[in-house]
DNA sequence: TGGCGCGGATTGTGATCACAAAGTGGCGCG
DNA sequence: CGCGCCACTTTGTGATCACAATCCGCGCCA
C-alpha cells in the first residue's frame, strides 16, 4: 500500500519472499509441487502484486521454476543438475570457510559446536527436516564470518536448489553411518589449519553429494 | 495485457529484463547510476508492472541494487567485493571449461577462434565496450558446450556484477600488454589437455582480476 | 472402452490508481 | 553568508481490474 518502511516492518513482497524461501529450505514445498500466484497471495493475506514479485525473485534465484506458459513450480533437479550443484558447493564453500578462518575466535567456535550438537541431535532423532535446517544453520554461521556477501549469495542460491532434495534423501535414507566432518572442521578451525579446514568442508559437501547420488540412483 | 505467448513474442517483463541486462553487460549503465521504475517503464514503452518485475529480477541476480528505501541503482562493487567475484570466477569457470572439453569438436574450436579474433580486434581498436562484449561472448560460447545450466547461472550472475567495472577498467587502462590466455585455452582444447585448459582459464580470469585491482588501487 | 474435442474455470500478464515515504529545492531565520 | 525547516515533487508499494491463453474435466464418438 505504501513505500518501504525504515522501521521494523518489512514490505509485503519481502514477507512473502521469506515465507516461501523458508518453506523451500525446510522442504515444506515438495519438489515438483506447483504454486499459483493467487494461492500464494491469499495464503499470506496479500494481493497478487507482492506475491508475484516474491515468486519472480525466487525464480531468479532458481529456487522456483517457471514453465514456458508461466506456471510456477518447485524444481525437481535431475542427477546432472544435482551434480552441478554439489560441485559448485564443493568449489565455493571451502573458499568461504577459508575466509572465515582468520576471523574465527573462541566464541564462534563455541557457537558452531552448539549448532553442530543440534545437527547431531536432529540426526539421531531421525528428523530429516530439522536436520537439513540445522545443517544449513551450521554452515551459514561459519560462512557468515567470512564477510563475503557476494560469494555467500552464490552459495545460498545453490542451497535453495539442493535443500528440498536433501530433505527427501535424509527422510528416505533415515540417517545412515555418516562421517562427522563438522567436528573435523571445528578442530581445524581451532588449530588454524587451513588445509584441514578446506578438506573437511569439501568432504562434508561431497558426502552429501554421494548420499544424494546413491538415493536417486 | 495477456498470458504468455508460445509464439515468437516475449512477455513485456522479459523484454525489459533483456534490455536492461544488455545495457549492464555492455557497461551502458555506469556503476553508481540510479534508475527509476517509471523511467525504465517509459523508456521502453511499457507500464510500471513489467518494469518492476525486470528490475527485481536483476536485483535478485545482484546486477542491480536496491537501497533500503527502495531506490534502484547500478552497484559499485568495492575492492573486497571484486575480490570475491573474481575468486568465484576463478573457481567456477575452469570447471565449466573442463565440462566443455569432452564435447569440444573442431567446429566449436573454429567458432571460438573466430570469437577470439573479434576479441583481439576490439582490443586493438581500443573499444572497451566491444572488448568486454566480445570477451563475454567467447567465454559464453565455450561454457555453453558444458551443458551445465546451474553452474552457468552462477557464473552469469557474477558476470553481471563484474562487467560494468571491467568496461571502466579497460576504458581507462586502454589495452596494456595482455597475455593471450584464450589462445592457450584453445590449444589445450585442441590437444584435449584438461590441466592446461583449466590453468589457461584460471589465468585468464586472474589476469582480469589483477587488472581491476591495479586500476582501482 | 479409449481417445478426442469443446466449453467453462483457472491463471499469469499488464495497466492503472491511490497512498505514503523519501527526496529535493528554496525560503527564511540566525 | 550559512544552516535548517517546510512544502512540493518524485518514487516505490500494493490493490484491483480486464483480458487472453492455458488448463482441465466432461461428454461424445468411433
Amino acid at each position: 500500500m505504501n513505500a518501504p518502511r525504515l522501521d521494523g516492518q518489512v514490505p509485503a513482497h519481502e514477507a512473502v519472499y521469506r515465507a516461501l524461501r523458508a518453506q523451500i529450505l525446510d522442504g515444506a514445498l515438495a519438489p515438483g509441487a506447483s504454486l499459483t500466484l493467487r494461492g500464494v497471495a491469499e495464503g499470506l493475506g496479500v494481493s497478487m502484486t507482492p506475491a508475484r514479485e516474491a515468486v519472480r525473485r525466487l525464480v531468479a534465484e532458481r529456487a522456483l521454476m517457471m514453465t514456458d506458459t508461466g506456471r510456477v513450480q518447485v524444481p525437481l533437479p535431475d542427477a546432472a543438475a544435482l551434480d552441478e550443484l554439489f560441485r559448485a558447493r564443493s568449489l565455493l564453500e571451502p573458499e568461504l570457510a577459508l575466509r572465515a578462518l582468520p576471523r574465527a575466535d573462541k566464541a564462534l567456535i563455541a557457537d558452531l559446536r552448539a549448532l553442530d550438537d543440534r545437527v547431531e541431535d536432529r540426526l539421531a532423532a531421525g528428523d530429516a527436516g530439522g536436520y537439513v535446517r540445522a545443517n544449513n544453520a551450521f554452515h551459514a554461521a561459519l560462512y557468515a564470518r567470512a564477510q563475503a556477501p557476494a560469494l555467500m549469495a552464490l552459495v545460498e542460491s545453490v542451497w535453495l536448489q539442493t535443500s528440498p532434495v536433501m530433505r527427501r534423501v535424509y527422510g528416505r535414507i533415515g540417517t545412515g553411518a555418516l562421517v562427522d566432518y563438522h567436528e573435523a572442521a571445528l578442530d581445524a578451525l581451532a588449530a588454524r589449519d587451513a588445509a584441514a579446514l578446506a578438506s573437511a568442508i569439501r568432504s562434508d559437501v561431497e558426502q552429501g553429494a554421494a548420499l544424494v547420488r546413491e538415493a536417486t540412483a
